[in-house]
DNA sequence: CTGTTAGCGCTTTCAC
DNA sequence: GTGAAAGCGCTAACAG
């Protein structure tokens, strides 16, 4: 491997002129930077990683912490993975991967060897352990999702709860009133998942603002019948379905639906809000909130630059507006089509 | 944070003596390294990444490379990178993400910098740009997967023909000789991914070495209705089935062979093999023959710090021997609930 | 058994 | 506009 010492050989300069003409911090003769310019690319000089961390005391790493609950939504995980090392790289950082019990232990660790200069935390409960490790450790963090307590913290995430709200409003607006929300499954209410919470809570107290009962069900065996048949039980006229829920059981409603002779979107419109899965190929297609990683990912990263590059950012929450994609599975109550 | 200094400081010795304290590399009066340890603790200290990677030459991270396709499931995949990350951990090496358009050049970036001392390559494609990348590159790099050209590599995988020959075997055993194999989507096979050419493979050789006729299907629109009906179509006695398919296709097979007036596993007898999802909550559970991440991302990283510590390894491909799961849904032809 | 010291390859002052 | 040189914090010879 060619170091720099090589290049400034080749260029017949000096390495501090090599370093501040690929790197740009000084300005430099056209003519000497060009030279340098081509003797790196003709030796195939890349600098060497770790010493430039050391000299630069900067890693260019982020270390991003997903831990592994039994009942984690695999797909959704990676996908936010991914967003987050595709948005990384876009800053010219690479992206560690902190799993399972290396979740906490993790982030210690690369916080205090310097081996990340931030981190990025993903699938956060409302009581986290990440939350006040992250007050402890002296490297920037950035929470995708909103534990319990953000004092000290920088969070990022869906307006969970402005997501619930327009859900409703979209039912109502299509004279729809008796409404109910398939939630996620309880063992995830259990270990108090944050979004989960938080879109309910949204629904909750949306639904009595605007004076509905809004029955909520929780799945179980990953299957939306009993859930379904629970709301049915709470309100046989059901007309509005919330889904906030898996892929799973978001795949089985419309069947659920029809075994208990009810047509989708004619007798029950739907709509699924606050996932990532796309419900564009289910039998019915339904009108989504969508839970965009991409967005999440990239705003939690930007953020994160900005606080490592200036060494300091005021704590803050920032919520994303929702978004609304039609897809066909809301009309109008006047316009059933069980009727016509 | 503190350095290596104040621990010496602290202990009332030299740096090296720390170095040598912490790493065990030579032997110590046991009191001297106590004091050391302990004055490690008290100071909280943890070395410098950066510093150890460059004095070290090492840098204690491995690459995984897991580029993203159109029909790349992401369950899958997700959980192949979280058991590499977890096996890179007991050989002490964190696990950089390189995804997307960045999994070929993140191959030659973190090989080039030095930033990673070995790289796992996963969801390989018969003729996968990475092969030549990896021979190209002078950094460790083991093959989750088998590429056509395997010279010069080293390749662990499941061994997805013996997986296909033992699906048969079971069925046959069974009674069944009218077998047919619903494979992956078209898309995925015709970008010559990997294992499913190879379990396609070994299903129509193994077929014709016992005599069967063994038609093989591509779902499509990710369910198994047109494929069942397809297999159906070629061999109306139907009596044994093998899966190697998505998750989504292979949790609607029993579905559609009910729509086509089988049961399962009476009429028409079922073998998931090579897949990586279980079938554990399915209507009918299926036998399965495992495509185990957790055992092949093990073999890949102990293979490839291996490599990495000797300097050199003869390039060879490790077949993982399948092992089959019981559940029901292989029951012998002579006793099919539907003729009793 | 322990200490001294020369780097690892780069960044960045400081000097010209 | 460019160069010289002092580290960054550690590891691993080389000495004793």
């Amino acid at each position: 491997m060619a170091t720099i010492q090589d290049v400034a050989r080749e260029a017949g300069v000096s390495i501090s002129t090599v370093s501040y003409a690929l790197s740009g911090k000084r300005s430099l003769k056209a003519e000497t930077r060009e030279r340098v310019l081509a003797a790196a690319a003709a030796l195939g000089y890349l600098p060497h990683a770790s010493a430039r961390m050391l000299a630069a005391n900067r890693s260019h790493i982020l270390a991003v912490t997903a831990p592994l609950h039994p009942d984690t939504d695999h797909s959704a995980h990676m996908v936010f993975a991914m967003e987050v090392t595709k948005a990384a790289r876009l800053h010219d950082y690479d992206t560690l991967l902190l799993v399972d019990t290396d979740a906490s232990e993790g982030m210690r660790r690369s916080a205090g060897t310097a081996l990340a200069d931030g981190i990025v935390v993903l699938d956060v409960d409302a009581h986290d352990e990440r939350a006040q490790l992250a007050r402890d450790i002296a490297c920037p963090t950035v929470f995708i999702g909103i534990p319990a307590d953000t004092t000290g913290l920088v969070c990022v995430d869906l307006d969970f709860a402005a997501a619930a709200r327009d859900a409703i409003d979209a039912l109502l607006v299509a004279g729809r009133r008796n409404i109910g929300l398939v939630s996620h499954p309880l063992e995830t209410m259990r270990r108090e998942s944050n979004f989960p919470l938080r879109f309910r809570e949204g629904f909750v107290d949306h639904a009595r603002e605007v004076g509905l009962e809004a029955p909520v069900a929780h799945p179980e065996f990953h299957r939306a019948h009993e859930a379904v048949a629970a709301l049915l039980e709470a309100q046989p006229d059901l007309d509005g379905l919330v889904l906030n829920t898996t892929a799973e059981v978001a795949s089985s409603v419309t069947a659920a639906l029809v075994e208990h002779g009810r047509t989708v979107p004619g007798d029950v419109s739907v709509i699924a809000a606050g996932v990532t899965f796309s419900t564009a190929r289910f039998t019915v297609p339904f009108d989504t909130i969508p839970l965009d990683a991409s967005a999440s990912c990239s705003a939690a990263v930007d953020l994160l630059a900005r606080i490592i590059d200036d060494g300091f950012v005021a704590p803050e929450t920032t919520l994303l507006p929702p978004t609304y994609i039609t897809r066909g599975s809301v009309v109008h109550a006047t316009t059933r089509p069980s009727e016509v």
